[in-house]
DNA sequence: GCGCTGTGTGACGGTTTTGTTACATCATGA
DNA sequence: TCATGATGTAACAAAACCGTCACACAGCGC
């Protein structure tokens, strides 16, 4: 899925240029281009990022920042600032609001796409970096890592990933379909079967240490990952 | 090689309290009760941080932050000042001369603790003075150099960063992006390859004793600086 | 046992990612 | 100013990985 980030400024042609930009690099641009269509919009779509003018008619860029950081829905969304050369007080007001970083206009491509990347790197969760320990095979998605007692085993991305969902998701049964969605991500036109390989790669990187009967078929359903 | 902070602050009393708390948390600590005792230390040691009381005789507080972050060699040094509580706009002249993050007395010497490494973490090198040595590879931020063995290792600039970087994390990886991140510093915008092109450099540079082989390649994800 | 369906497995071609080199540019100091 | 070294990028080579297929094998109802 797209990454989806709000743009909330007032004078069309840059708001247009920024879509452009956007779009180019594989965003999903959501444009508003006063204060209540933002918010409508942030309700609406609920984007992963917000540029926001500071220039807003009215000075409302600031009122826009807090509304989003006050929000409980909304308040972890980041905010980009874009401000005028010089207006450097906008900036520490900005900053003060909840805005996690800014852009000084004029500002190439190039470095509105850095400036959000960085951002957006910064913002999702550890959620997904605690080590897995089940039966012995080990998952450490911080090193990126697959050992077996002591030894390490090595696997590709798609098996890794696969072998993370799987720990992650213990004692049930996933169809083909499912995995497909959840490893390899929605709307990937990819044929079941590939899955099947996968499994069998699988299986095979962590086979030395008998964890491969960790990972078990269902006939007619799909596969199941169990200690059981 | 541990932290050195110099503390100034008139009341002995809190000065030694500091020291204790410090000494304790694995840092040296070096006393100054005046603004003519901590130039002279200063020069003398130049320490990591300076621990600043915003209340010292006179209100030279301020006058001591405005010769370190003018004066070439201390410019770099970070600053926490103590203010009571209260002191707000104190607080404001103190973070415009230059200091980095303040304590509201009282505070709790985990608070002390924690904003020091917060501060330390921001400042670069400043927490990566000691040396470090990584299956007989030497990196000693000091004196800028590598050593492998009884080998000098030459290294440019970028690489010595990258190493270092490294060094300062080993067991985990990261993207390309976090090293640019990292590395080459938030608002440097290069294409990602770049990373590659000076990973293989310094590859080449730490090869000589097999060192190479601690930087791996974890395909679709980055780099990962591993003694294992 | 037989036929049918679902799964295991090895191999292949094409694609993506990474390694490596070369080169133009930039910075620095003599 | 020139020389030197460092840097970023482009281009090509090599390696890893992916998806698919063909065929073998296994489970299951008859």
């Amino acid at each position: 899925m797209a990454t989806r980030i709000l743009v909330v400024e007032d004078e069309r042609p840059i708001r247009e240029m920024l879509t452009f930009v956007l779009v180019q690099h594989g965003f999903e641009s959501i444009e508003a281009e006063d204060f209540n269509t933002g918010l409508d919009k942030l309700a609406e779509y609920s984007p992963t990022l917000v540029l926001l003018d500071w220039m807003l008619p009215g000075g409302s860029g600031i009122q826009f920042a807090r509304k989003i950081k006050q929000d409980e829905f909304s308040k972890d969304i980041p905010i980009i600032m874009l401000t005028a050369r010089g207006e450097e007080s906008d900036k520490v007001r900005g900053l003060e609001a909840g805005a996690d970083d800014y852009i000084t206009k004029p500002f190439s491509p190039k470095e509105l796409i850095a400036r959000i990347k960085a951002v957006l790197r910064r913002v999702p969760g550890a959620h997904l970096e605690e080590e897995i320990i089940i039966n012995g095979l080990r998952l450490d998605p911080v090193s990126h890592r697959v050992t077996a007692y002591q030894d390490d085993l090595s696997l590709g991305p798609t098996e890794f990933k696969l072998l993370q969902f799987f720990m992650t998701h213990p004692e049930r049964v996933y169809s083909r379909e499912q995995l497909l969605d959840f490893v390899w991500g929605t709307n990937v036109y990819v044929e079941d079967r590939t899955v099947d390989v996968h499994i069998r790669r699988l299986r095979k990187a962590i086979a030395p240490h008998g964890h491969d009967a960790l990972i078990q078929t269902v006939r007619g359903s799909g596969y199941r990952f169990s200690a059981k």
